[in-house]
DNA sequence: CGTTGCAATGCAACTAGGTGCATATCTAGA
DNA sequence: TCTAGATATGCACCTAGTTGCATTGCAACG
């Protein structure tokens, strides 16, 4: 129920094709909520269907024609419904979290390995995002509208990966020292 | 593909039914990988079927009959190699940050009550691990093994919650700022 | 004695999401 | 010229997860 509207969101930032927005959802938007291009055209479809979006044929000239989606009042409409229906809170879902019970009957040199290896991701994420915080908001206390709820969005993505980081920090320190004394 | 393992753990840390499954998917394991009594009832089947759990029918006085699956050797083989094997790392899809960026269309008291009842909801999680930390673990620089590594996973869970409250607070704050001076 | 509620298991139907494959146009480089 | 790669869209199939409903047994409450 929410790939809809994520696009709707998206599409209200700026029109685009089906393959502009699955960009986008590598980026930006998609670091909060992934989709696949399949999954983008599919619900794109569905959208039409429902009078949410408007498509326009436009021929370009050294690449394939493409479909142009503008969100409609309806769409507009929709989205403005939606914002105003609360919604479910965050959930983890952390395969890593589900090993590391079970870390007892594995391997724990590989384990520590992957943990850290999870680290590494995180902190190249969070590298990221630092990067664009710096870039794209050199003067934040200045932001008001979209901007500063842009802003705020990234700032989430900062603190969650840095926690992550942290995390994985904590749990490879505390196996290794595990792993040094078994017999503690 | 990883329901059956985060059963296969729970199973492995003690044997149960389907509906003591279910109770602890509510809580503790749960806390990382969500699941519905439907979802288990089938995946335990599927398991059976394969192989991996051996089930037990035992009959109950003032209670329904239940099925009590236990581990099988080849459950434990296929618990090690899942451990072995590299996961994804954890992603974050979060519809209220999608919300926010949508949140200059929409109603912007609305969307602060919106984000403070979520920060809500994460201070009453987080006070949850945190009292199950005290309560469990009370002296965490002494444990190895199994107690270590769900020490771990509840820390994982602490530390995410609070950024998550952190970062309500920080939104609801600059929203607030924004609705006080709409003309900056 | 009827109702509510917990314990326990399950089917059927649906929605959401992922994987693999197919196809067409044009550009740039070997 | 042939090939690789970006742009652009889509079908078919499969797995995962959710929702709604159904059943049985017993206990406790009024």
């Amino acid at each position: 129920m929410a790939l809809e509207h994520a696009i709707l969101v998206s599409l209200t930032e700026r029109a685009g094709s089906g393959y502009e927005l699955t960009r986008r959802f590598d980026k930006s938007i998609g670091f909060f909520w992934r989709a696949t291009h399949q999954q983008i055209y599919r619900v794109l479809k569905r959208m039409d269907e429902a009078g949410w979006v408007h498509v326009e044929h436009v021929p370009q000239d050294g690449k394939p024609d493409k479909k142009v989606y503008t969100v409609t009042p309806d769409g507009a409409a929709e989205i403005e419904r939606w914002v105003g229906e609360p919604s479910a809170p965050l959930e983890l879902r952390d395969e890593l979290a589900v090993k590391l019970r079970a870390a007892a009957h594995g391997d724990l040199a590989a384990m520590i390995a992957e943990v850290e290896r999870h680290g590494a991701h995180h902190a190249e994420r969070l590298a990221l995002y630092e990067a664009m915080e710096r870039r794209d908001f050199p003067d934040p206390d200045r932001l008001t509208g979209s901007a500063l709820h842009q802003f705020l969005v990234l700032r989430g993505g900062v603190s969650a990966e840095r926690g992550f980081v942290a995390w994985c920090d904590e749990v490879s320190a505390a196996l290794r020292r595990e792993r040094g004394n078994p017999d503690d």
